[in-house]
DNA sequence: GAGGCTAGTGTATTTTTTACACTAATAAAT
DNA sequence: ATTTATTAGTGTAAAAAATACACTAGCCTC
């Protein structure tokens, strides 16, 4: 096929969501454009795919650019190709989403922004491209992931209180949450470690430290979600061997 | 940035994972491909996208296009990009899935293959490509999807039984379920209308028809999945108004 | 009319969810 | 030293949902 290569005038881009948990708000990390189009605007982290790299690595290659973060929560979420979503040509982005504990590294916008920032999920708007629909698909993603999965930790400190992470479920979840029972519901899924520590210089009675257990998870993650409509345990019965008379062998 | 030009020198294309649901089989809708690469294997059908076209409008042109289908479940899933993955390029690929009723239109394979054929997804092994992996990605989200939305009206035809319903779970899920319990549950959904119709020319007692209740199954999405942990009702309480002496206004 | 087969239902038991109120521990205020 | 404010943490009743299992119903074939 000799029209083949018209195929091939495309580029293609990653974008990367990325979440962080700080004083009750949920966080997304984005940046100020430092290059056209959409200069100056604020937008997601993202670049070009280069011609000999994966799309997992590029997104990784992003994030780590940014933020100097290796090994953290990185999952594809999903893709966007409109036709003039992008002004020098056809260009479709792959989106991920991942999650970082907030207070855990610097950012270095140097490389590929004139500044990077944490703004509150609820408040971004105006992002250059299509960045807004890309957000929001994360965000959903997150909520899915939050309730399915218990991928807080990602979120938090690698200490943390009951309370600290019933507030996340709610920021992400955009809710309210009955303590006792998100107590008993998270503390039945045995992922947490009571480290018999307390918080200090609270002025108020001092919660227990928690951490979550890392071999527990990979347990849970590995052995199938539960699902909702159970499969049969009714045991094979014996069929009876002697049938009246007819023998079916 | 002059070297921008290096990025857009690749291509992108859809492939599509068409499930379908027959003689209490789940089955995937396979294409022999007609050119190189991989001619002669079997391949999910997919093709590049136009330069003026948006993906999921490829998506279903490229069902169209195979099935003579519109207006069917099409949902995209994931994008998969290993920089080797095609031997023409770089090209990246972003896979749909989609569910028709099987006995509801011909095969024309003619435009973009040898032939199109049915495959129980079970069996299926050394596609082209990546197929494989695609295939897989589809038939997990699949699996979810079935148990967090009731999409399984897609996969038959106007009017089933409750028996090839939870055949039809039982198929996607690749378990067993309890009759009873199944139909409590299904049934507790309010989206399904009973026909007042009976099977005929069966052996045996005929069962009842249903068809599904596309409005309600609109609320049902509208509406919000339930959740599995739910917000508190608890009512905000009137704070007092009198403190003791100090006003804090 | 009996036998074979699948459709369809009743219900006790167990498990989970939900709701709400109570007690506990700490620092700051008095 | 005692009280107050504030958040941590628990006990449990009641309601709802899931589970298990056995039973009855209706049609065709022989």
């Amino acid at each position: 096929m000799a029209n083949l290569d018209e195929f091939f005038k495309s580029a293609f881009t990653v974008d990367n969501v990325i979440f962080g948990f700080d004083e009750g708000d949920l966080k997304v990390l984005l940046i100020k454009r430092g290059e056209d189009p959409y200069f100056g605007y604020w937008a997601l982290p993202g670049y070009f795919v280069y011609p000999q790299e994966d799309l997992d690595s590029a997104a990784i290659r992003v994030l780590r650019e940014l933020t100097g973060l290796n090994n953290v929560y990185l999952e594809q979420v999903s893709t966007f190709g409109a036709v003039h979503r992008h002004s020098f040509g056809r260009v479709i982005t792959v989106a991920y989403c991942s999650l970082i504990k907030i207070d855990n590294y610097s950012i270095q916008p140097s490389s590929i922004a004139l500044q990077a920032q944490w703004h509150p999920v609820s408040k971004v708007e105006n992002l250059a491209f299509d960045h807004i629909a890309i957000l929001q698909a994360c965000f959903a993603r997150l909520k899915w992931l939050i309730r399915y999965r218990p991928v807080g930790f990602e979120l938090l400190p690698p200490k943390f209180t009951l309370t600290e992470l019933q507030h996340l479920y709610e920021a992400i979840l955009e809710t309210k949450l009955e303590k006792r029972n998100f107590r008993k519901k998270i503390l039945s899924m045995d992922l947490l470690i009571d480290l018999v520590e307390t918080q200090e210089g609270v002025a108020h009675r001092p919660a227990r430290l928690y951490k979550f257990d890392r071999k527990r998870y990979q347990k849970f993650l590995a052995g199938g979600f539960s699902f909702e409509l159970k499969e049969t345990r009714k045991k094979e019965r014996f069929t009876k061997v002697v049938t009246n008379g007819i023998g079916k062998e």
